[in-house]
DNA sequence: CGCATCATTGAACAAAATCAAGCGAGGTGG
DNA sequence: CCACCTCGCTTGATTTTGTTCAATGATGCG
């Protein structure tokens, strides 16, 4: 299935938190686009690394993560199709966390020239991608909640409420639920959790019937309760009303 | 004691992540602020609200704080004098946080409007306070991964080098160290630890002389020593080499 | 002085980490 | 085609870290 194309991927997404006039859409399509497929497990960027493009998740799933001195991994973000999980390095040069593929995926690479250029002729996709960074540090901050004050049961109930709704957000779940791409070790080093800690938490949520999670897709069986155990309150993702329904 | 204006305190911030040219400089001095006194734990602007005006902060602390449908608080983020911790809400409606003054503090009101304008007429200022922020954003991922993966004895040193950090890079820490005006519990609120384990954590820090914390104020004797319990690396503040000297 | 807020202490308890094996499905090479 | 190997998942036992509960000091301020 060959599915949207990279520009479609952006417009969507940038639509679900923003409204762009027709004119600032054709602008985006007319951004120059590198596409390049990587393998699972891929790194894009690296901390301390001065990247000269931004990269647009086509298809496949990123993640965002910190390498302690330790060399613990803590995960700060999960991307889904038509994010663009670096486009704060348009403003920070140097790379404090890297880049990487939580699945095999696509991404497009575009030079930062020309979406200064962008941002330069059009304030309206300038106010958008402001916008995208601006929700992005909102999810950020309900992460460090997450982390500091739910359990184990809570905090995996909410990570999964998330990664859904932005799924939605960009057509690509239904009633039946969408694909999961983690692993237990991936959710435990989203979570502040050890690996074995998640499998016993996983194994909670789907005993009290909360959730189904099997081959990388998770359905959840009844949205309100869900929400509720995960505490869950979409506001902070800040999604447009159409994207939200 | 009077100390710097307003509008120095934002050039300075602003001057310590970006540069500034002596024209934008100027035309930042143009912005008209209403001056405001708080009260130690007064509000600024709670979640829900949709404010029509940045805060500037001009003296004191305030501190950012998400509030769980429990009633447990986390706080996501500690504010110095030049900092504008509302800034997202020029483009996030709705805040989907609380903002509050953890000290008696002075803060100036900017009303959007004027904040729009300048950015649409100077690009220097637009880059300036997205890069802001963005530096906000890194600060959240560290602080996901302080609460996830590290110790409380190293959080709380990771917290307290980055405060003092911040305070130096405005001018307003020297070798005597700086001003803290944590109370245990909400330097728990910031860790994701229970009051009783933060008073716990700080003897154990102050028995192995890494810290002198009394009467809110912070002295750290051997610098390099207390950079590597907690693990501290600055590049995620993203300072101007000016500032981070 | 008396109240309020913050800091401190001890004891019992709970949550989650760690250590150490096994299990199972998918992919690979002989 | 099948043995085998790897990666991710699962399980149990044990230990650690941090929480909770319940008081008791200290400090400052009107």
């Amino acid at each position: 299935m060959a599915g949207p194309s990279p520009h479609d991927r952006l417009i969507r997404k940038l639509e679900s938190i923003s409204t762009l006039t027709s004119e600032e859409a054709a602008a985006l399509r007319g951004l120059p686009m590198t596409l390049k497929r990587l393998d699972d497990d891929a790194d894009i960027v690296c901390i301390g690394d001065r990247p000269s493009h931004c990269c647009l998740l086509v298809d496949g799933f990123l993640f965002r993560y910190i390498t302690l001195p330790t060399g613990a991994r803590q995960i700060t973000s999960l991307h889904v199709p038509g994010d663009m999980p670096d486009l704060q390095s348009l403003h920070l040069e140097v790379m404090d966390h890297s880049l990487g593929a939580l699945a095999p995926s696509t991404v497009a690479f575009i030079p930062h020239a020309a979406v200064h250029d962008l941002v330069k002729r059009y304030t309206g996709i300038a106010s958008a991608l402001w916008r995208d960074t601006l929700v992005d540090a909102a999810i950020f901050r309900e992460w460090i909640a997450n982390v500091g004050q739910r359990s184990a049961y809570q905090r995996a109930a909410h990570l999964m409420c998330e990664f859904v709704y932005k799924m939605r957000a960009v057509g690509l779940a239904n009633e039946d639920g969408c694909p999961f791409p983690l692993t237990q070790q991936e959710m435990g080093n989203s979570m502040g959790l050890s690996v074995v800690h998640v499998n016993r938490t996983l194994q909670a949520l789907r005993a009290d019937g909360l959730i189904v999670l099997k081959a990388k897709h998770l359905k959840i069986p009844d949205w309100e309760a869900f929400k509720k155990v995960a505490g869950f309150d979409p506001t902070y993702l800040h999604l447009s009303r159409r994207a939200a329904a």
